[in-house]
DNA sequence: CGTCACTGTCACACTGATGTCACCAGATAG
DNA sequence: CTATCTGGTGACATCAGTGTGACAGTGACG
């Protein structure tokens, strides 16, 4: 897996032995460490050593509310933090999103929801937020107007094919991070026949050519080199959060 | 006056009642009045009924596709639309835009953002008056006059039909950017039947030849291979946006 | 009944979008 | 260092999407 999550360090909270040791096992395998506490003041006393990108927490825990403990916590550092709970009540998801939980996973979970929700977690806390896609995409010369569907450099309309549209569109919205191969030659409709790296390579040198970017001293496009593909952020960042 | 939003209606529509009684939630305690659907059918009649100031749009809805739920929803009002999604890299996002959605919102979120992005979307839709398709279209010899329901080239009046009206309309309302081949196939009541994209390039033949435009140089309508066509902006207001 | 306008379907030709390949350059591993 | 891998580049063949003209079905109307 190229994901450098390679000793991301999880804390996890929760007073029951065995959901502890189910989700210990489930990061750890997938290259997580996972950092353990049954009870409120040995979470804290963790914390502040280990300093975890990320803080599970179950919702009841013995001795102190987990919503409390999440305030507490965040007084020693900025993490985020997810739920864990076997309640599905609106109130309670409602009131922990208030206090600034990043997710909330309803017990009990599958070790994929998990892992999905704890990247998208990790994704969403610390990676620099996107602007939203209705507002164009500008860089340098470069503007992409995703209502127009228009791409333009210097103020000149830019002609694109339907693939090249895509593969930029792609690219531009996941400004800032790496799009693997695989999701780039996903398409819509036609199931997978003509999925192949080296046709991507095609469409990028052409694309690259329209937008007039040299590929081995890129402005616009980069390569990832056996992942994918990464454009630079849009100037136009939006502050928020 | 931005606190003015006491009551505006806003419409959820997500199949998941999790998502759904929180939103409702956040939107109440933030002062809106929210309606929510969990099925198209539903959101279809509440939209009907209830009239929101604005949508959110789950983005999988069992049955029906958000996308082509938007485009039937917008055949009942003009109302902005915001996506909830769970992908980020998700293809559909595209074509939403596309289709002229406001914004989107990935899940999980915060009340915070979810506000933040409702807001910016009640803002964007409703501050600058949204000019009604009163004003002419007007580029080179082209003028349509929507209130007369009239086509005129050099001053001739010309005949158009019901048909060719319609695609007209939609292209030049939505000059400067691509009308997608679905939208422009998708009329009023009748169901599909008559879906076909070889009729549309029939009709865009006809319209074309009365309005004297070359197919391989045209000046009103451009096609974009695979996606749909495009007519330039109006000459009359360079203004909006 | 005949006529007319409108619409959808088809066959055909053409253009350009797309995938594939051979070759080269730079990076990486051993 | 060499060997190997990955990506960039240009050329090429194919084929899908489009424009075009002709035709048939349909319904309105006299």
């Amino acid at each position: 897996d190229p994901e450098a999550r390679e000793g991301q360090r999880v804390l996890v909270v929760d007073d029951d032995p065995q959901t502890l040791g189910y989700v210990r096992k489930v990061l750890e395998d997938a290259g997580y460490t996972p950092i353990v506490a049954a009870e409120p003041d040995e979470a804290l006393r963790v914390m502040a050593e280990s300093q975890p990108e990320l803080v599970l927490l179950d919702l009841l825990l013995p001795g102190a509310d987990g919503i409390d403990l999440m305030s507490d916590i965040a007084g020693i550092a900025e993490v985020p933090v997810v739920f864990l709970s076997g309640y599905r009540h609106d109130e309670t998801i409602a009131r922990a999103f208030e206090r600034g939980a990043v997710d909330y996973i309803v017990k009990p979970f599958s070790p994929t929801e998990l892992l999905a929700r704890v990247r998208a977690a990790l994704r969403k806390w610390y990676e620099p937020a996107r602007s939203a896609p209705s507002e164009p995409y500008v860089r340098g010369d470069l503007t992409i107007d995703y209502t127009e569907r228009r791409v333009r450099v210097a103020g000149r309309p830019v002609q694109l094919t339907a693939t090249e549209y895509r593969l930029h569109f792609a690219l531009s919205v996941n400004a800032g991070r790496v799009v693997e191969h695989d999701q780039l030659l996903r398409r819509r409709g036609s199931t997978g026949k003509s999925a192949n790296v080296r046709s991507l390579r095609t469409h990028m040198r052409r694309l690259r050519r329209k937008l007039g970017d040299d590929a081995s001293a890129p402005t616009y496009i980069f390569v990832e080199r056996r992942v994918g593909y990464r454009m630079p952020l849009s100037e136009t960042r939006a502050a928020e959060r």
